[in-house]
DNA sequence: AAGCTCATCAACCGCAGCCGT
DNA sequence: GACGGCTGCGGTTGATGAGCT
């Protein structure tokens, strides 16, 4: 048996793309059309793997990719759909034209994440109300989650020092070991919180992490948990909305704030693909499973025709009861 | 000026789902 | 239904350049 494993990497090349592999990959393209990836390189005369083949084609080569950097509207895409969707890069890819999964995954780690993070963790002290303006004009700003140099650095201290780990899951009733680094990694702009906190600077997290890194860490992760509940989100960070009331508050702030955009005479059609009729919305709404939840947000218009319609023909075939309850926008 | 740290992004890897046999 | 190949997706890694000390 065995699964074929499209990176057998015998002979083939491996890293950066050159300029002429890019000719020779879009002329076969532009010849030949996409798809057959796994003989593409073959035919093509690339020392590829079609996996790689597909990666540059769909990520840099492909004509219709929109160029530079992601726009302030987008960011406030990428925020609410990531809401909606979570990590399906894919799909949230899908309603921002000429942008790719990969770009906006790089993009939610290296901006969105940690500002989210940071408007979620001020929400939660405060309590105030949603404001998705605030998470995308909170750039280039160093702070943030802990490098992975410096969590490298930490858990290679923590491997040299297994032995010794106080948190051996032989030893204590704690969490194991992975899943505790995972806990951290993933929601290690808590690190940036306690320091700042704490008055101290970027060398002094480090040292915390190795030296008293088990207080901390039962500290964070009480935290971090009791956050993540109190916000209905998962292990990742990513909310799961449960509560029909909060998610009807939530899109009536959206769709008051962009009203006042428009009346801003903020270019209405650059926020036409964020309006919505909550009422509408409301009236899809379901928040038991993801299908649900996608469904319940195609009162977004950046849902298209043709998404519209297959949903709702799932939507039908999931439960008949509710077919005389879909209307068609 | 040099070395270090960090953010960014292209590319890779492994897995899951789909489809044909 | 089982198997195997292919494709697409999401997580992760490594290279690189910018910023900082």
């Amino acid at each position: 048996m065995g699964r074929s494993t499209c990176c057998e990497k015998v002979g083939l090349k491996r890293g950066k793309w050159t300029a002429e592999e890019d000719e020779i990959l879009v002329k076969y393209i532009q010849a030949n059309g996409e798809g057959s990836w796994k003989s593409l390189p073959k035919n093509a005369g690339l020392l590829r793997c079609g996996k790689s083949c597909r990666l540059r084609w769909i990520n840099y080569l492909r004509g219709d990719l929109k160029r530079g950097n992601i726009t302030d509207e987008e960011d406030e895409m990428i925020v609410m759909l990531h809401k909606a969707f979570g990590n399906r890069w894919s799909t949230i890819a899908s309603h921002l034209p000429g942008r790719t999964d990969n770009e906006i995954k790089n993009h939610w780690n290296s901006h969105l994440s940690r500002q989210s993070y940071r408007f979620l963790t001020s929400k939660h002290k405060a309590k105030t109300s949603i404001d998705v303006s605030t998470l995308v004009d909170q750039k280039k700003q160093r702070i943030g989650r802990v490098s992975r140099r410096v969590a490298k650095k930490y858990n290679k201290t923590r491997v040299l020092n297994n032995n010794k780990s106080p948190l051996s899951t032989t030893e204590t009733s704690s969490p194991p070991l992975m899943v505790i680094e995972k806990q951290v990694d993933d929601c290690s702009n808590v690190v940036t919180k306690y320091s700042k906190e704490n008055e101290a600077d970027d060398d002094v997290i480090s040292d915390d992490l190795e030296s008293n890194w088990l207080m901390f860490l039962n500290d964070e992760l009480f935290n971090i948990d009791y956050f993540l509940q109190d916000e209905g989100m998962d292990s990742s960070g990513v909310s799961r909305i449960h509560d029909e009331d909060l998610i009807e508050q939530w899109l009536a702030e959206i769709e008051a704030e962009n009203i006042n955009k428009t009346k801003g005479n903020v270019d209405e059609m650059n926020y036409e693909s964020l309006s919505l009729e909550s009422s509408k919305t409301m009236e899809y709404c379901h928040y038991e499973t993801e299908l649900d939840m996608e469904f319940g947000f195609t009162g977004f218009s950046m849902c298209d025709e043709e998404d519209h319609d297959m949903l709702v023909s799932l939507w039908e075939d999931d439960d008949p009861s509710l077919s005389g309850y879909v209307k068609v926008p």
